[in-house]
DNA sequence: CGAGCAGTTCTG
DNA sequence: AGAACTGCTCGT
C-alpha cells in the first residue's frame, strides 16, 4: 500500500435498475480496508435508504467525485460471498450480453442467503392444516374458513395468494421466503392464516442440508463402464478435447438408446481424475432421484445438486460446498452453469435442444452461451448432447464451430419401435369424438393381454378444458389476462376450479355467463380425466396411472408415481410432457401419442423442430430391451412431413428440410432475433410509447453507425396474449446479426427510450433469442 | 394556505 | 428501485 490515506471503493448497487447502474464511490473505513477487495459484496447507504447491497468493482486512492459528498461503506458481506476475478468476468459478460442490470446478473450467480450469511439460522415453513380439497373450496368461496365470521372466507388478496401457493406445492411445507418472494404475500398474511387454523408453522434449520448417500470423495470400487466401438471412438476424441487445456465445443448426437450417458460418465470420470471440476446441466424434468442415484453412487460426496426445489439454506450450502472445492461435480438445471468451480474442465448440456436452458426473465441468458464463455476462459470442453439437437447447434457443428460426434447404433440389440400413423379424421367422421382411435384401442388391449405396459402421451394444449356460455358462446376468460381460464378438477372431489395459466388466478366455476348474464356454462375439450375414464371402459381391468399437473403436485408424488409404474403396479401410464423424458421402463412395449399435431399449430418458426423432438422422445420410450416396441401416432395431419419423419426417426431429413426453410426465410441460425416488449397497465400508454419506440428504432437503425448492419424491424404487434396480469403488451421482432455493434444499437434503444417524455409508466425489455415468438 | 397527489429527478 | 423533490389541484 503506497499511501497512508483513506481508500475508496467503486461499488455497483444490486437493487438499482439499468438507468442507475453505474459505479458509485464510497469511502472504506480503515477496519474494512483489509478485508474488502475487488469482488467483495458490501452494504452501503444510498439517498434516504439505510442499507443497499453492492459489489466492489474497484479500489482506489482517489474518489471519482467531490470528497465532501462521499458516504462510507457500512459493512462487508461474508467473505465467502466475494466473487473471484473469473466470476466478475462472467458477471460482466452476462450484463453486456443480455443488457441486464448488475443486480439481476449477480442474483442469478449467487444465492441470496450466501450474501446475507446464514449460519445456524432457522427458516419458518408453512403448510396447510386442512385437506387440499377443503382449501380449494375455501378459496373458490364454496366454503368459509372455520374461524371466519361472515362474508367471504378469506380476508385479503395476500392471504389468498398464500393459500394458492401452498396448494400449488401440493401440501408440502413451503418456506416463508419463497411464499413472500413475489411480493403479494406478507409475513402478516401468514400469521393471520395460522391464527385461523388454516395453516401451521414449523421452523426448520436451514443447514445442514440433506447429504447425498454414497460415502467417500474419490470414487472407488465402482464398476468401470465398458464402451462399444462407436462409444469408445467418441470418448477417445472427447477426452482429448477435455484435457488439452484449450477451449473446445462438441456436439454428441446419439439416437435414443445409443448410450450417450455411458460416454458422458466416462468423460466425467477422466475429467475429475485430472483434478478439474465438471458441470452437468439437465432439464428440470430429467433431474429425478433415479438419475441422481446413478451419479451419487458413483461419485458420492463430491456431487452437488441444484434445482428449483431447494430451500434457501440448501441452495447456499450447495454453493459453498462447490466454492470450497468440497464438491467438484455439479448437477443441476440452467442456473448451475454459474456454479463457482475454480477450474471447470467440462460443462455438459444434456438434451441441449430443451428450451428451458433459455431464461425468459431477466437476466435473459442461454446456458449454452454462459457455458461457452466459461469454457473459453478456463480452457475447457463444452459438450452438448442430444438425440435431436437444435437446428442452431447442429448447424454450428456443420460450420465447424462445434466438433460433431455421432452415435448411430442403439445399444445392445434393441431395435427402433415400429411406428404407425393413425389418421384421426376418419374416426371423427364416424361421429365418435373418442380421443382414442380404434387402432390404438386395439393395440392397448393386446398389450394389456400380454401383460406388458403402455404409455400414452397427451399434448397439453389439446387437452385443456375450457368452459363457455351455451347462450352467447363466449369462453370464460381470466379477468386479468386475455386468455380463457382452464377448468381443473379439485382434489378430493368438489365442483372444480377455474385456473389462469398465465397469472395463476383461481376462481370458482361460474354458473352464469359474465358476458351476457345467461348461461348455462358448458365444458369444452377433453381433459386427461376424460381420457382416463375412456380407458377404463376400453381396456377393462387395466390399472391406469394418470400423471399431470392436476394429479401430481410436487416432486415426491411424481417420483412415487414413476416408481409405481416401473414396478409394474399399473398397466397404462397416461400423462403430459413428464412421461417423455428418459425414464427407462423395461416392460413398456407400446407408446401412443394422442393428437400429435397440436404442437404443429404453435405460431412459431420452431414448431416443426419441436414437434419432431417431442415425438422422437416419446417413441423412444417403447421397447428398449429384447422386446420389440411399437408406437401409434394419432393425428389429423397424417400427411404432415414432420410427423412422417418423426415416425421414421429420421433426424437427418428433418434437419435438411428445416435448415433449407430457415435459410430462405432468414430465420435462426441465419440471423438472430431480438424481441422488444413494451408493457403498461394503461393501454393508451403502451400505444403511445410503442409509436415513439418505433420512431426511435427506425431512426437509429438508419443512422450512419449501422449502415453496414442489416437491421430488420417487424411490428409493432400485440403480444399473442395481449394482456397479462392487467398489463397490456406490445412487441417488435427484430432480425439482425448479433454482434457488438448491434448490441450497442439495442443498448442505445433502451437508454434512448427512457429519455423520451411520457414513457415513464411503460416498461421496455429486450430478449435476445427468445424461446418463442 | 397547506395537505394530497402524479410526474420527475437523482442517487457517491 | 425508491426516496426526495417539484408543481399542481382542491378544499376550507
Amino acid at each position: 500500500m503506497s499511501g497512508s490515506g483513506i481508500r475508496y471503493a467503486g461499488v455497483r448497487l444490486l437493487d438499482l435498475p439499468q438507468t442507475a447502474d453505474r459505479e458509485y464511490d464510497y469511502a472504506l473505513p480503515p477496519e474494512l480496508s483489509e478485508t474488502v477487495r475487488r469482488g467483495s459484496f458490501v452494504r452501503v447507504p444510498l439517498r434516504g435508504r439505510s442499507g443497499c447491497t453492492g459489489i466492489v468493482e474497484r479500489i482506489s486512492d482517489v474518489p471519482a467525485c467531490a470528497a465532501e459528498g462521499i458516504k462510507t461503506v457500512l459493512s462487508a458481506c461474508p467473505e465467502e460471498a466475494a466473487f473471484s476475478e473469473g466470476q466478475l468476468r462472467v458477471l460482466e459478460f452476462l450484463r453486456s450480453r443480455t443488457l441486464c442490470s448488475t443486480g439481476d446478473a449477480a442474483g442469478a450467480m449467487i444465492p441470496s442467503a450466501v450474501l446475507k450469511g446464514y449460519a445456524g439460522k432457522t427458516e419458518a415453513y408453512f403448510r396447510p392444516a386442512v385437506p387440499p380439497g377443503e382449501l380449494e373450496e375455501i378459496l373458490s368461496g364454496a366454503r368459509r374458513a372455520p374461524g371466519a365470521k361472515r362474508g367471504s372466507g378469506i380476508g385479503s388478496p395476500g392471504q389468498r395468494a398464500a393459500l394458492e401457493a401452498l396448494l400449488a406445492a401440493g401440501g408440502a411445507a413451503v418456506s416463508r421466503a419463497s411464499l413472500c418472494r413475489d411480493g403479494r404475500v406478507t409475513g402478516e398474511n401468514l400469521r393471520a392464516l395460522a391464527g385461523k387454523g388454516l395453516i401451521v408453522r414449523e421452523d426448520r434449520k436451514s443447514a445442514p442440508a440433506v447429504r447425498l448417500p454414497g460415502g467417500k470423495k474419490i470414487h472407488s470400487g465402482v464398476e468401470k463402464i465398458v464402451l462399444n466401438g462407436e462409444q469408445q471412438a467418441a470418448y477417445d476424441r472427447l477426452v482429448l478435447l477435455a484435457s488439452d487445456r484449450k477451449p473446445h465445443a462438441a456436439l454428441l448426437e446419439g439416437v435414443t438408446g445409443s448410450g450417450k450417458t455411458c460416454v458422458m460418465l466416462r468423460l466425467i470420470d477422466s475429467t475429475l481424475e485430472s483434478g478439474r471440476g465438471v458441470i452437468l446441466l439437465l432439464p428440470e424434468i430429467a433431474l429425478t432421484p433415479q438419475t441422481l442415484a446413478i451419479f451419487c453412487s458413483r461419485y458420492g460426496d463430491r456431487v452437488a445438486v441444484t434445482h428449483s426445489g431447494l430451500s434457501a439454506g440448501e441452495r447456499a450450502e450447495a454453493y459453498l460446498r462447490i466454492r470450497s472445492g468440497e464438491a467438484d461435480l455439479v448437477i443441476g438445471t440452467r442456473s448451475a452453469v454459474f456454479a463457482p468451480l475454480s477450474d471447470p474442465g467440462l460443462i455438459i448440456i444434456d438434451e441441449e435442444q430443451e428450451h428451458t436452458y433459455k431464461s425468459d426473465s431477466s437476466p435473459r441468458y442461454h446456458a449454452r452461451d454462459i457455458a461457452r464463455f466459461r469454457c473459453a476462459e478456463s480452457g475447457a470442453l463444452m459438450l452438448l448432447a442430444s438425440a435431436t439437437p437444435s437446428l442452431e447447434s447442429r448447424y454450428r457443428a456443420e460450420e465447424g464451430k462445434y466438433e460433431l460426434l455421432m452415435l448411430k447404433n442403439r445399444y445392445g440389440n434393441s431395435v427402433l419401435p415400429s411406428v404407425t400413423v393413425a389418421d384421426m379424421r376418419r374416426e371423427a367422421a364416424g361421429g365418435s369424438a373418442n380421443p382414442i382411435g380404434s387402432l390404438l384401442a386395439g393395440k392397448l388391449k393386446e398389450t394389456y393381454a400380454r401383460g406388458e405396459q403402455s404409455v400414452l402421451f397427451l399434448n397439453r394444449r389439446g387437452y385443456n378444458n375450457y368452459i363457455s356460455c351455451a347462450s352467447c358462446g363466449k369462453a370464460f376468460e381470466c379477468p386479468r389476462c386475455s386468455v380463457s381460464m382452464t377448468y381443473h378438477v379439485t382434489r378430493g372431489g368438489g365442483t372444480g376450479v377455474m385456473v389462469c395459466h398465465w397469472c395463476g388466478l383461481r376462481l370458482p366455476v361460474p354458473e352464469k355467463c359474465p358476458e351476457c348474464g345467461a348461461g348455462p356454462m358448458i365444458r369444452i375439450g377433453y381433459g386427461t380425466q376424460k381420457v382416463e375414464e375412456e380407458l377404463s371402459s376400453l381396456v377393462p381391468g387395466a390399472r391406469v396411472l394418470r400423471m399431470d399437473a392436476d394429479s401430481t403436485s410436487g416432486r415426491d408424488a411424481y417420483d412415487e408415481m414413476l416408481g409405481r409404474f416401473r414396478r409394474h403396479e399399473a398397466d397404462i401410464l397416461l400423462g403430459t410432457q413428464m412421461v417423455t423424458k428418459g425414464h427407462d421402463f423395461p416392460d413398456v412395449t407400446l407408446v401412443g401419442v394422442l393428437l400429435a399435431d397440436v404442437s404443429l399449430y404453435y405460431d412459431d418458426y420452431r414448431a416443426a423442430e419441436r414437434t419432431f423432438a417431442l415425438l422422437t422422445q416419446v417413441i423412444g420410450r417403447a421397447g428398449r430391451r429384447d422386446r420389440p416396441g411399437e408406437a401409434v401416432i394419432q393425428t389429423n395431419n397424417p400427411d404432415s412431413e414432420i410427423i412422417r419423419l418423426a415416425g421414421r426417426q429420421d433426424y437427418e431429413s428433418m434437419y435438411a428440410g428445416e435448415i433449407k426453410l430457415r435459410r430462405s426465410l432468414a430465420f435462426p441460425p441465419f440471423c438472430d432475433i431480438a424481441l422488444l416488449t413494451l408493457t403498461s397497465e394503461n393501454e393508451k400508454n403502451v400505444a403511445d410509447s410503442t409509436s415513439k419506440l418505433y420512431g426511435l428504432l427506425r431512426e437509429s437503425a438508419g443512422s450512419e453507425a449501422y449502415r453496414s448492419q442489416p437491421i430488420l424491424i417487424f411490428g409493432p404487434f400485440e403480444a399473442p396474449v395481449y394482456r397479462v396480469e392487467n398489463r397490456y403488451r406490445m412487441r417488435f421482432v427484430i432480425k439482425c446479426r448479433l454482434n457488438s455493434a448491434t448490441r450497442a444499437y439495442f443498448a442505445g434503444i433502451l437508454a434512448g427510450f427512457r429519455t423520451l417524455p411520457g414513457t415513464s409508466s411503460t416498461q421496455l425489455t429486450v430478449d435476445f433469442g427468445p424461446t418463442s415468438l
